[in-house]
DNA sequence: TATTGTTATACTCTATAACTATA
DNA sequence: TATAGTTATAGAGTATAACAATA
């Protein structure tokens, strides 16, 4: 019982608006995404991260890290995604267990097909209405709310009730 | 017309930044509705805006409007609001067609049960990094964002390219 | 034993189209 | 004819648990 929590009319706003602004920019980047590559989300975020990597590759693990999923979810992305011819996967050569995931030069290729209207829906949706110190200012404030994120433990979305006694 | 469309570093951070927080926070307020009140995200934004409201109630179509969903998905959700005891539905008196929804005290109760966790996690996740006047930066950012998105027609997600027809 | 990944399965959610009824 | 909502249905996505293989 330690804090009645409570948010803030300031705080309830930006809430509120964090959450109908990106819900409106992911529908609009999804069906542009769907249209013009027929990719999910979740596939381009796939896509992205494998081509932005230097050898194109990454190990399940390392890609479910940063898409959140389960590994059952990341198994049938994966799995669809190379149906698709757009990824292959290989035993990894280190270890055994681990899978490594390469985007093909197809994957390549729809990944490059799909960006510019990818990024022009962001830019005129998103980024539209901000000026360049705007766009700083935003970034700065997000960083530090993704740090923060990312090293808070996920168990914590109910912290102060734990289920296994603690 | 192209203009070559690209992002600077800083957009594209802010961007990634974005959706990595709002898709943590998601999760973990997904999370914590359903083992607290055992709603979905849209579920509870649909019980949140009734209990806003002076009467309780709304038409099925200002519903949707907010939720940006299909209206069979609205009247699925509605559906299963209603199977649980938290919402009722009846004919709107002054139009015939269409159909009043109003939340039942049920659905006030659980919407009081499970909001003081709901606000934790936003408190705890989202605003613990930012101080008071982070807070209100960022609302400051993101409602000009919003009203813009707002004012966008959605099929402008593709506004250069009509189809897929190059 | 712990980790990596897959499979089977069940469930939720969303979208499209056809349909009813009111305006 | 246009609008409000429902229904049927089909498909995508996700999560859980059981499983196999390697470390």
């Amino acid at each position: 019982m330690s804090d009645s929590p409570s948010l803030d009319p300031v705080q309830l706003g930006a809430y509120f608006d964090l959450i109908e602004v990106t819900s409106l920019l992911r529908h609009a980047v999804e069906q542009q995404l769907r249209e013009s590559g027929d990719l999910s989300y979740v596939q381009f975020q796939l896509l992205a991260r494998l081509g932005d990597s230097p050898t194109g590759s990454h190990r399940m693990t390392d890609l479910a890290d940063g898409v959140v999923y389960s590994r059952s979810g990341l198994t049938y992305q994966a799995g669809l995604l190379e149906k698709a011819g757009l990824v292959v996967r290989a035993p990894s050569p280190d270890d055994e267990r681990s899978v490594t995931v390469t985007i093909t030069d197809a994957g390549r290729a729809l990944l490059a097909k799909v960006l510019p209207g990818h990024i022009e829906v962001v830019s005129g949706l998103l980024f539209e209405p901000l000026s360049r110190d705007d766009v700083k200012t935003l970034a700065g404030l997000l960083a530090p709310v993704r740090e923060h994120m990312r090293s808070t433990p996920p168990r914590s979305a109910a912290p102060r009730r734990r289920k296994d006694g603690a």
